[in-house]
DNA sequence: GAAAGTTCATGAAACGTTTCATGAATCAAT
DNA sequence: ATTGATTCATGAAACGTTTCATGAACTTTC
């Protein structure tokens, strides 16, 4: 709109004394005969040539950008998804377009048409929209929601980080566990978490209770779940496993409000392995998820051209990470 | 790549009969005949067409593209600011291409040559490069950083901000205040935080204390600092105003482990006003940044054609916020 | 009813790039 | 010295769009 039209290749032959289609070979690192690849990058390098990227895009049919479809960023977890998908493809010299769905079901099909026009290359997307229709022409991954074979899934391994959190609870002293999480209705890949707990509970013969907040419900409910299990001045969970870590931050103040002590009367491990100012202040004991390569996984499979013989489901291993929550840190 | 070459206006004008260029009338919402219209609407619904923004971009020379520089989404504050920011441009009908420079100087200056290519339609740009080269054919706005008259600066009344949070100090009876920041060496506009509290310290005779981290500095210089500002158990500061709303939280932790109350003993006030988990858990007495006006000024900014009758500086007005660390809450 | 004016669909040109068939220049082989 | 093979710069065509000069089909006016 405003740029006084930068130099084209054919200003930059013009100025070499050269072809067109050569100055072509030498931006795209193509072989060219040593004075002509002089000529041509002084003649770059004098007029302060940049490639259009809308021109190489036209005609070339690909845009060098991947759509990443999430819901926000203000949810520190999705935050951190961003910024470690973001580095993964400028590494690839791919560029990213972001779109906030708010939760919003709607926007979810809207930026699926939107990304559309603009031609990207891939999507990955971490959407809630219970029947949302895949395209099948645009490489698609998606991230903690499984859909079918043909869609490949980006994971952590939320079955193993239950089992582990509920098994580090038991090793940690705990006699009874409580098991807490908002958003019931979908189920997805983080639904798994509640699985591996229940079962390891089942196995270890550990008693347990679930709580679990429906969309929409206020949070004082929560609060009334927790009151029910005071038993003289104590709760009579000794240890909480908690869907999120953001979750658990929330779930921490109230149990600070009742006057009840972490770790010492009730031990809490979260699930996401998120650090909020750096790493500095007291933290969550939580399990990680392994951002990075989650963000890698993705970006490697959203490029890779031949998505047949690509895993359908990616399930990434996890960790435990003792913070300040529990009676190890 | 994958995409079975989707149909183009040609296609659409074939299964139309109708010609090219009425097609993208059609498209474009210009005038156009009704039965004309009716039968290019048919044919786009029938093939399914979406507009090429390449081609479209290439012929128009422009991208409907603002490029956002910023150092990551980590930081609560910057994610809210991305989130607003992406919201202003999609209502406007304009895609956002995300730059994280990881406070990385050169990162910065590479940045700006990448946007280029790609045609962006302008910057937005939240840097801390000293000497950072200021593009003069793309439109540019900086958030929170004032370069020259030519270059419009978005922020908020930080001077207001920090007056604003001493004086509120004082109302809430505190003796004697300390301000505390990180990274003193380039100075931009948060740095009048600063220069508004010691105004209004100046102004009331309230003594007070300034703190400064340097850049790359270890936090221990802050717990030693606070350490000796102990006399016997109490702090003989009784009010802090914090530079930003993430260190105050590290400062409140720290604060907890020397066994000081919050906000009995010392009343603290942040800056930025960040919600950590929407709005449940207790939260920070803070200096409200209006981040959506923020972004919507500099969205609005930078897609002004005539840069020419903007103001150089947009300076939005901040409020208080009460929150749990000080005695109003 | 003819001339002048108006409306509006038409399709070619242009945006900046990549690609590929062409042919000039060089080299190797006889 | 002549032919055949090889290398490699050349420049036209094509990608999908917008724009604009053209002219066909009307409408108005006297």
């Amino acid at each position: 709109m405003h740029e006084k039209s930068a130099p084209t290749m054919a200003d930059v032959a013009r100025e070499a004394g050269v072809a067109l289609g050569t100055v072509s070979k030498v931006v795209n690192g193509q072989p060219v005969g040593e004075e002509y690849r002089a000529k041509v990058e002084e003649a770059i390098a004098r007029l302060g040539y940049q490639y259009n990227s809308s021109g190489r895009a036209l005609r070339i049919d690909q845009t060098n950008t991947i759509a990443l479809i999430i819901p926000n960023t203000i949810n520190p977890y999705f935050a951190l998804l961003v910024h470690h998908i973001n580095m993964a493809l400028e590494k690839r010299n791919y560029r990213m377009l972001l779109c906030f769905t708010q939760y919003d079901q709607s926007r979810e099909m809207e930026y699926i048409q939107m990304v559309r026009q603009n031609r990207v290359d891939g999507i990955i997307a971490l959407t809630y929209n219970p029947d949302l229709v895949i395209p099948d022409d645009i490489p698609f991954v998606t991230i903690d929601r499984f859909f079918s074979v043909s869609v490949p899934c980006v994971a952590s391994d939320n079955f193993g980080g239950g089992w582990l959190a509920a098994h580090k609870l038991k090793e940690l002293g705990c006699r009874k566990l409580g098991f807490i999480r908002v958003g019931s209705t979908l189920t997805n890949e983080p639904s798994k978490r509640k699985d591996g707990f229940v079962a390891a509970c089942v196995e270890m013969a550990m008693p347990f209770e679930v709580m679990a907040l429906e969309d929409g419900a206020p949070f004082s409910q929560f609060e009334d779940f927790l009151a029910r299990h005071v038993k003289n001045k104590k709760l009579d969970l000794d240890g909480l496993f908690i869907g999120t870590d953001s979750l658990a931050w929330q779930i921490i103040h109230v149990l600070q409000r009742m006057k009840l002590r972490v770790p010492e009367d009730v031990q809490v491990i979260g699930f996401d392995g998120i650090r909020m100012f750096g790493d500095l202040e007291p933290v969550v004991s939580t399990i990680v998820q392994p951002v990075q390569e989650i963000a890698e996984a993705c970006v490697t499979t959203v490029l890779s051209k031949h998505l047949s013989n690509v895993p359908s489901l990616i399930c990434l291993p996890v960790q435990y990470l003792a913070g300040g929550t529990t009676k190890d840190s």
